[in-house]
DNA sequence: ATGGGGATCGTCT
DNA sequence: GACGATCCCCATC
C-alpha cells in the first residue's frame, strides 16, 4: 500500500482496475473492481482541503490509506482514499466501481436499480456498499475495507475534467477505465 | 436522449 | 444564511 502515499492525481490513476470492498458483518466481501475515480489536493480550490483542517475534513490531513467520509446535498455519502504524507490533505475520491460481489445485497440496497446501476456513481457506491459517516477514519488494510491489487490485465485509462465542481475545473484529474 | 428542478442538512461564511 | 466532489423523477424533444 506505499503506493498510497505518492500525491492523488498518481495514486486516483493508479487506483483503476483495483478492487475496494467492505466486510460485511457476516465477513463476506461486497465491492467490485474501481473503474472511476477523481483528485483533490491542497492546493486545489474544488477540494475540501483547500481551507485548511476542519474537523469535517480531518482525515484528509492524516497518513495515507485511510478512508474520508463525507455528507453532502443533505442526504448522500461519497468516500475517498487518503494519500500522500501525512498533513497534505490529499484524498482520491472514489466515483464508481464494477460491483463483482454481494450482487444481491447491493440491489437490495439499492432499490433493485439495474446492475450497472448499482454502484456508478460516488453516492450510489456508498449506498450499495453501506458506507456512512459512521466508517470515516477507517483504514483501507481492513479489517471494514479491503483494497486488493488488480488481477486482470492493466486496462486503458482516460484522463478528463473532474464533474460536480464549480472551481479548478480544467485539472485533468478524473480518470475512467476504458 | 437530454435537461430542469426538488429533496434535505452539515458545514463554513 | 448560502450552498454543495449528488441522485432521481419527470417533462420535453
Amino acid at each position: 500500500m506505499d503506493f498510497l502515499e505518492n500525491n492523488a492525481p498518481t495514486v486516483a490513476k493508479s487506483l483503476i482496475g483495483w478492487k475496494f470492498f467492505v466486510r460485511e458483518p457476516d465477513g463476506s466481501l461486497t465491492g467490485g473492481m474501481i473503474t472511476e475515480t477523481e483528485a483533490y489536493t491542497s492546493e486545489d480550490v474544488a477540494s475540501h482541503s483547500f481551507r485548511g483542517k476542519t474537523p469535517r475534513n480531518e482525515v484528509m490531513f492524516g497518513p495515507a490509506g485511510h478512508i474520508y467520509v463525507y455528507f453532502t446535498y443533505g442526504m448522500h455519502w461519497c468516500v475517498n482514499i487518503v494519500t500522500g504524507d501525512s498533513g497534505d490533505g490529499q484524498a482520491v475520491l472514489l466515483r464508481a466501481i464494477q460491483p463483482t460481489h454481494n450482487l444481491a445485497t447491493m440491489r437490495q440496497r439499492r432499490a433493485n436499480r439495474p446492475d450497472p446501476e448499482l454502484t456508478n456513481g460516488p453516492a450510489k457506491l456508498c449506498q450499495a456498499l453501506a458506507i456512512t459517516g459512521q466508517d470515516n477514519g477507517q483504514s483501507v488494510d481492513g479489517p471494514r475495507f479491503i483494497l486488493k491489487p488488480p488481477t486482470a490485465k492493466q486496462q486503458n485509462i482516460m484522463a478528463t475534467k473532474r464533474i460536480g465542481i464549480s472551481q479548478d475545473k480544467h485539472r485533468l484529474w478524473r480518470f475512467i477505465a476504458t
